[in-house]
DNA sequence: CGTTTCATTGATTAGTCTCAACGAAGGTGG
DNA sequence: CCACCTTCGTTGAGACTAATCAATGAAACG
């Protein structure tokens, strides 16, 4: 497990590199006067650093600003399932804050961009911004909707199914903050945390991905997957897509 | 699918059949006053019938008072998800409240009593009563915690340990709404239903569950599971249970 | 009393896991 | 700069798990 390393570059809200992703609700004034102060700062982790841990308690909860992480959960034995991934926007340690300790961990897959918000401050949040209150549940609405699609794939989905359904919602919400680049994407993962994210050994994945590959649809490059064709992956996974809605952010 | 009956007993929230389980938070005199006059009634479904469908609008959310229901999804050719049960206290269809439509469907088990509330009050409740907007969102992260954990337990453990593992998680959900009489409980459900939830085949699922039978654990017995030793459970799963703390409701 | 639903069982097939071994690439230290 | 080491991806063989097919029994339902 690698640390957590120093502050770096301090964003202001009025400077927020989210407020320019066009599907992301931006604030009002008020609101980001108010947030300038309830933020406390940000965190840059690097890759593979963990952000948070199961079973300990967060003084903290985070919105990421850039870059790519993973919430996983583990067995006594070691068995990990990856519950799912991470991306601009999104806000994570909401659990830790609201119950007592952190139920799984968090991990960065890339180097991580962190906007840090404390806990005790957010019975203020939504007395002083019920506005916010309701994007916050807004949020933890839209990541219980991204749990059931993912259950469903590991329940239901053959294993070359859910890895193109992975690979196709993972593309759709990159482009939705736009990382992608001329409709295609490269998502730094390894083998071995699709294999953890489909609930497939390591051995089958890597067959998995290489039937998926002969699609044409990825390719499998140095530590990472380039996503070449969504409309395949949709096809073949029978996937339709996540409604596009324009979202909140904190 | 059955359709939904019309309206039995009316409730007062001075009332309510859930400020009993000591589990569950009771609000002050101010919030209880508000909720009275932001829930709509109430509504019995018998066992069945579908109280939210995946695709639709809804102008409701509910709060479970009594009964048994699961949330569900499936896949164009019938694959079938379960992807939680609702029990008293639950609130449900609260993605359809935040979004623009529901992402899954609810159905009943057993006879469902159902608090009712609309839809386009919400904004209003976070705005007068930031506290239960702060409840809201509680709710929803303990959603995504259980969701959590029955990702790992279908993506990672074997059909065994995941049998064992969702009769212990509704047994304890169970007795913590006081279902559970004399350390046992029966829950009403078909095989099907355990299969759905499981990810796994009936055929497979019935050899399981007779296997399972065999260490004293639980009983099938006529439209149901009767379970009878949650620590055989607990432990053939290797799960240690969830944080037992007091929660709350709307 | 027939009809439907649900649970059960056995046989066969398909999918996935484990074990084992190897190669390529990158990083590290001498 | 090279040798070694580690990590990661790849491949094949064999074992095991779970799916499918098929048939039957038991109980509830109308």
């Amino acid at each position: 497990m690698k640390s957590i390393s120093a502050p770096a570059t301090k964003y202001l809200c009025a400077n927020c590199p989210l407020q320019f992703h066009r599907q992301l609700q931006n604030h009002t004034p008020d609101e980001i006067a108010f947030l300038s102060d309830f933020r406390n700062g940000d965190l840059v982790v690097e890759a593979g650093a963990t952000v948070l841990v199961e079973g300990a308690t967060s003084a903290h909860l985070f919105t990421v600003l850039s870059g790519w992480g993973f919430r996983h959960k583990t067995l006594e034995d070691g068995r990990r399932q990856i519950l799912n991934y991470v991306l601009p926007g999104d806000l994570i340690g909401l659990q830790g804050s609201l119950m007592t300790e952190m139920q799984h961990s968090v991990e960065a897959l890339s180097p991580l961009t962190l906007c840090v918000f404390r806990r005790d401050n957010l019975p203020k949040l939504f007395q002083s911004f019920p506005s916010l209150g309701y994007d916050i549940t807004w949020l933890a609405s839209r990541e219980e909707q991204m749990l059931d699609e993912i259950l469903l794939s590991v329940g239901r989905r053959t294993a070359l199914e859910r890895a193109a359904y992975l690979f196709a919602f993972l593309y759709q919400r990159a482009r939705s903050v736009g990382l992608t680049r001329d409709d295609r994407l490269v998502i730094p993962l390894r083998q071995q945390h699709v294999a953890d994210t489909l609930g497939l050994s390591i051995v089958h994945t890597n067959k998995t991905l290489k039937k998926l590959a002969t699609s044409g649809a990825l390719r499998w490059i140095d530590r990472g997957c380039e996503v070449l064709d969504i409309s395949v992956l949709m096809a073949i996974s029978k996937w339709q897509g996540l409604p596009e809605v324009a979202r909140p952010y904190i």
